[in-house]
RNA sequence: GGGCCUAUAGCUCAGUUGGCUAGAGCGCGCCCCUGAUAAGGGCGAGGUCAGUGGUUCAACUCCACUUAGGCCCA
């Protein structure tokens, strides 16, 4: 037999089937840095609407993981969607810069030789710090396929921004939001410096302490009251107060005469404790009944009220704690409610002050001893005991540290705005305005907006900005000037913020109460505070830091819904109290990483995947496929099994790709048809791609890209690979090159495709631009990502019936067909003649979509083997002359004449 | 301990206001093709819908509790 295969026209691969992502994509993000694609996405949509999304600054501290990964990947597709559609999508990168995990790495790395450096010093070094991870992660987020204003971030540490920090903070305090307060912090006495609770700073280890059950006597009653326990003994001077349970039962016990108030859950224990032998429950009551109940503080003169708190358990103690809001975060929170003092007569060495009112002078940790003591001669003492359990000690000294309040800068949350409300009656009103996704959200951010406290703004650190506010070192008199804040900024704008800490630069005020030299504050503002006035700092249109012009409101945060706690309230709060609004309209959170078991990925649990080692293995473009087929409203779950499976999706978009840019080589690029005089199916596909245009966009615009994965995935593999790609190669392949049903397929094709990539465009940034570029799609545009989203047009609908219908006569022939085959009685269905009852009138269709070679009406499904010949060039079975069929016999011939 | 969230095939996801035998793609198994070839096509097997109890004519879906996990707070 003849080989016919010269004749065919056989597709031209311009694009390699193995893409090589990682080798290839700094390949392409070099050719952007080249066509300044950011720049000119921008100017492609200049006039058009804005469509602002606000990137959350990461902090400038490690290596990306896969968080920032995830994060990031998420905005660009965003980014790249909205442009795409029209909008002008400008994207400033933030970083986070000051605070304190960077100056605990900078003491960390310097060692031994952090003890005598000035704070001017570790500042420089942690500037240093900052810039060296800015540069690292920058570089991993280019990598990722970001676009965005790379060459010009925000950063909390440029001096413009440090001075916007400042002046938004005079904005505050002019409004009257900034108090002075008192907040119980960790404090080393050893030391006399303050720690960091939430870092490494408070290291927690064994410790002994006195364990005591005392007795605060009833007010009415002799011989009663209510029994508190503590491990803290030298803390019951500062006590004002004693927390029950609102839903715990409390029983009143009769023991010798004397009747004590405590939970009835550890009633056995304490008894056990105090060797009650016999004793009798004579009265019973639910916590929430004993709020404002009155009793008396153990040793000195003092009326002390029950109040409730909920942080009360029952695994040791009496169920009654001891409230001391001067020594404790949660005394303290329910001591706000409750209206106490922030009493904490405890000096820095961590000595009685006078107010104590007991042993003034006397260490706190040798004082236990006394007071103890004292409580035995009052006869209050219960029980005694030593207890050896974590407590936290100071990571410098290694000594025990102790809860201490001292003053701290505010930023109140019920103070009333121009319109008679609170910030916070504002903040729940506003959280209706905005869109939340999920909508979950809303509650989440609402439950802690009700809840919080004011805002301390105060950090007891080197790193950050300073609380531009002078202090009486005399009498402790704090003046808020604005002439002192003006200088503040003038110093910050002109780089030189460092000379806030020069303790030789004096202060030319006096006290306005007793006329001392002020001093300026040495505190620094809470690194939540620069990141919270970033609408208010940042130019988020060109860049940098913002230089003029009112900040607008973005239309989208995006970011973990951890911040539903952190950035969206901190942002919140200076917005509605500096320009009434709120800075976001829309806030989208997505979940946190999981290994492939469903948990957490820590370090230390060796479960880690870095982004760098899948860009180096798979390609960025797997990880953003990966984030797109997430459904990132949950917990998103990454393995090196998922990845794979995420590569094989990616390889059967790429070969249909492959397969569409192979087939359209040679099409004149303004070649058209109009819909209605091509072939059906080809119609039919184009009544397809519209829809999945339609559906795809919608999900886009619902931010529901994991929808989009499926829609692209089905779409590949069941329209186009499976049915019409693999119905059409007999046009494409044995038709004559210029024949008008080849030339439609061909154009049809194009049209799939260049569709399809634009579609992609914003999860596949490079593969689609690759193959933009190979398959000659850029004579237009030299970038995908220059393009515009591909209208949807009419969608047939009888068109879409009518094949509907036909696909489901052709899996019953499919499904008949394979019986055969499994039978051993047929091979290719090229062969199979069908007969059968089916609900297609158009038969030649169904023989053409199914590719047998004969299909007649019939009562039953039946398949036979052809009695036909196979035309030895398109293997199709039918009649044929001179041993072809009639199409390819005049194909040839027309090929031998030319 | 509190707030918010999650649990559907090996994997990633669908499953409308409760209503036919719970679907898809991948993976897996078997087969075909060798003119998308480190490809392509067909068919098939996979599910106690985390568990328990309840509401209902009817529950993957609503309610309660339990278990496992996540984020935040304490």
């Amino acid at each position: 037999m003849k080989n016919f295969k010269d004749t065919l026209l056989l597709p031209k691969n311009p694009v390699d089937m193995k893409a090589n992502l990682p080798t290839l994509e700094p390949k392409i993000i070099e050719r952007w840095q080249k066509q300044c694609l950011y720049d000119e996405m921008r100017k492609l949509r200049k006039g058009a609407p804005i469509f602002l999304l606000h990137d959350g600054p990461p902090y400038a501290n490690g290596e990306i993981h896969m968080g920032h990964a995830l994060n990031k990947t998420l905005k660009d597709i965003v980014v790249r969607f909205k442009s795409l559609t029209g909008y002008d999508t400008p994207f400033v990168p933030g970083w986070d810069c000051h605070g304190l995990p960077i100056e605990h790495n900078v003491m960390k790395e310097m060692g031994a030789s952090a003890a005598g450096m000035n704070q001017i010093e570790v500042r420089k070094r942690c500037r240093e710090f900052a810039k060296r991870f800015i540069d690292i992660q920058r570089k991993g987020f280019i990598r990722l396929g970001c676009i965005g204003k790379w060459s010009d971030p925000y950063l909390t540490m440029d001096p413009l921004f440090e001075g916007r920090i400042i002046e938004a903070f005079r904005e505050l305090a002019n409004k009257g939001f900034i108090y002075r307060g008192q907040k119980p912090i960790h404090w080393c006495p050893e030391c006399r410096t303050a720690l960091a609770a939430s870092t490494a700073e408070a290291e927690y280890a064994n410790h002994v302490s006195d364990s005591v059950i005392v007795l605060f006597p009833s007010t009415e009653k002799k011989d009663s009251g209510i029994l508190i326990w503590t491990t803290t003994p030298w803390t019951l001077p500062a006590n004002l107060a004693v927390a029950v349970r609102p839903d715990l039962k409390y029983v009143e016990v009769e023991v010798g005469g004397k009747v004590f108030l405590l939970a009835e859950a550890l009633l056995e224990k304490v008894a056990s404790e105090c060797g009650w032998n016999n004793y009798k429950i004579v009265g019973e009551n639910l916590g929430q009944n004993l709020e404002g109940k009155e009793f008396r503080h153990p040793f000195l003169d003092r009326t002390i009220k029950v109040i409730l708190g909920d942080f009360i358990t029952t695994d040791q103690g009496t169920g009654v704690v001891h409230i001391a809001p001067g020594h404790g975060l949660e005394d303290y929170i329910v001591g706000l409610k409750y209206g106490l003092k922030v009493f904490a007569p405890v000096d820095e060495a961590g000595r009685f002050t006078e107010e104590a009112g007991v042993f003034p002078g006397m260490n706190v940790f040798k004082a236990n001893k006394e007071i103890i003591k004292l409580l035995e001669e009052k006869k209050v003492l219960l029980h005694s005991q030593k207890l050896e359990h974590q407590y936290p000690h100071c990571w410098r000294c290694k000594g025990p540290v102790i809860f201490r309040a001292t003053p701290q800068w505010f930023m109140k949350i019920d103070h009333a705005l121009s319109n008679k409300k609170t910030l916070r009656e504002f903040a729940l009103e506003s959280a209706e305005k905005v869109q939340w996704i999920p909508n979950w959200g809303k509650d989440r951010f609402v439950g802690s907006v009700r809840e919080r406290p004011d805002w301390c703004l105060s950090r007891q650190r080197a790193w950050g900005v300073p609380i531009p506010t002078l202090i009486c070192p005399s009498c402790g008199e704090t003046v808020i000037d604005n002439e002192t804040m003006e200088w503040a900024v003038e110093l910050a704008k002109s780089g030189r913020l460092d000379e806030w800490f020069d303790e030789t630069i004096k202060v030319s005020k006096k006290c306005p109460k007793c006329n001392e030299d002020l001093r300026r504050e040495r505190d620094i503002l809470d690194v939540w505070f620069d990141s919270g006035v970033s609408w208010y700092s940042a130019g988020v249109f060109d860049g940098g830091s913002r230089k003029e012009g009112e900040p607008p409101v973005a239309d989208l945060y995006l970011e973990g819904s951890d911040q539903h706690r952190g950035w969206f309230q901190s942002s919140l709060w200076p917005s509605l109290a500096i320009r009434e609004s709120v800075p976001y309209k829309a806030v989208l959170t997505h979940g946190f990483m999981l290994d492939g078991e469903g948990r957490a990925m820590h370090k230390s649990a060796g479960n880690v995947i870095a982004p760098d080692e899948i860009m180096s293995k798979y390609g960025a473009d797997i990880i953003r496929l990966w984030v797109a087929s997430e459904n990132y409203r949950e917990d998103l779950r990454l393995s090196l099994s998922i990845l794979d499976q995420i590569a094989d999706s990616y390889r059967k978009i790429r070969n249909t790709w492959r397969f569409l840019a192979a087939n359209i080589k040679g099409l004149p690029k303004d070649f058209d048809i109009p819909i209605e005089k091509r072939p059906l199916l080809d119609q039919w596909m184009i009544a397809k791609l519209n829809k999945f245009l339609t559906e795809v966009r919608r999900s886009y615009e619902n931010y529901a890209f994991h929808e989009v994965y499926r829609s692209v995935v089905e779409f590949s593999t069941n329209d186009l690979s499976s049915f019409y790609l693999d119905v059409i190669k007999d046009r494409l392949y044995c038709d004559s090159e210029d024949s008008l049903s080849r030339m439609s397929a061909q154009l049809t094709c194009r049209e799939v495709l260049s569709a399809f990539l634009r579609v992609m465009a914003p999860i596949l940034c490079f593969s689609t631009d690759e193959v933009w570029e190979r398959a000659e799609l850029n004579f237009k545009s030299p970038s995908v990502h220059l393009t515009d989203w591909p209208q949807a047009e009419l969608i047939d609908e009888n068109i879409l019936n009518q094949m509907e219908t036909a696909l489901e006569d052709r899996k019953l022939i499919l499904k008949a067909i394979e019986d055969e085959r499994i039978a051993g009685r047929i091979k290719s269905s090229q062969m199979a003649e069908v007969e059968g009852n089916f609900k297609t009138k158009d038969l030649e269709l169904l023989k053409l979509i199914c590719q047998v070679a004969e299909i007649r009406s019939g009562e039953k499904l039946t398949v036979s083997v052809t009695s036909k010949e196979k035309c030895p060039r398109c293997w199709r079975h039918l009649e044929l002359t001179e041993g072809l069929c009639e199409r390819c016999l005049s194909t040839v011939k027309s090929l031998e004449k030319k």
